[in-house]
DNA sequence: AGACAGTATGTTATAGTATAACGTTGCTGG
DNA sequence: CCAGCAACGTTATACTATAACATACTGTCT
């Protein structure tokens, strides 16, 4: 059985080299779009470089306030199209219970979506990849019949740093 | 080690009694507040009572129109006020995919939330409380020196009577 | 080159979801 | 009585998302 990672595994020291994920994102969507023919136009590259501005989830107006700041400011279908786009080829994640989308850092195999720790007090979001969860989850769905097709997991606490700061 | 419930368990047939589902439900309601000291006020339970009167989920804005039928239609803030209420005391969830609600059919312990399985084609939406899925969660968050505070657990796909009826 | 098909983006308007802020009512206990 | 509190009413507005239609770019076929 598989052992769980330790902490330093998931979430990213305040301190660590920010430029280096943005730019190995950047560089990996580059790689999966050619691969899968699909265009990795200018604003769509944009787009996701916002998106992975931080790890904290970002919500849709956010990102038009930053594209706004570059030039003038496009109209919400720009920016909603462009994060379809990204989430259909597994770049971006939507965040449903912050209406927000968030980088994907995992190379998953065939579409399927992770398995997030949102800490409350900073917002810091990182995506797990746990395979006796999603084990867990499949046994579920087999248990009830159900054809499972897409999941949902978003697990909302206190970061290991806001733990400490807060004294929890 | 908990083997899972059938499929039975999860999935109400389209034929069951629903009216027995409410009835159930409004009554542990009743029960709930009076332990915890809390008004279950008619406006309450008539929200609670329109939110049970599927097992789809229900917009905030399609619980004001039902409410609307029975008088004159209130004001966004008063239905999403017992919706916050009854979230809080444990009688309704989120279904933050859906930005809609759902009755709890579930003795939590301790204000814990459950796992969902949404089916895309009918709607209908069973909460599980699978003990193998909680833990795998509380060890990744353990793992990840993450204080779990409260879990989202939302899986969409087919079930089984409408994997059946479109052949899947 | 010219016509066309397909994809991406721009633009306008509107739909859908949620909350802030303040007012009113009604109950309860000193 | 009235101070305090909880519930509910009311008005306005913020936030999130999409429909529908217009324009522009890219490549291909003849």
């Amino acid at each position: 059985m598989p052992k769980a990672s330790p902490a330093a595994f998931y979430f990213p020291k305040p301190s660590h080299d920010h430029a280096n994920c943005v730019a190995k994102a950047l560089g990996e969507a580059e790689i999966a779009c050619a691969r899968q023919g699909a265009q990795f136009t200018p604003l769509r590259r944009q787009v996701l470089e916002i998106v992975w501005g931080s790890h904290n989830p970002i919500g849709a107006y956010e990102i038009l306030d930053a594209l706004a700041e570059g030039g003038r400011r496009p109209a919400p279908p720009t920016v909603y199209r462009a994060l379809d786009f990204l989430q259909a080829h597994g770049l971006v994640h939507r965040i449903e219970s912050k209406n927000a989308y968030i980088g994907c850092s995992q190379r998953h195999e065939g579409g399927e979506s992770g398995q997030f720790l949102i800490c409350r007090a900073c917002g810091q979001t990182v995506e797990a990849c746990d395979p006796d969860l999603a084990k867990a989850i499949s046994q579920l769905a087999a248990a009830s019949g159900f054809a499972l097709e897409c999941q949902t997991v978003e697990l909302t606490g206190l970061c290991p740093i806001c733990r400490k700061s807060l004294h929890v």
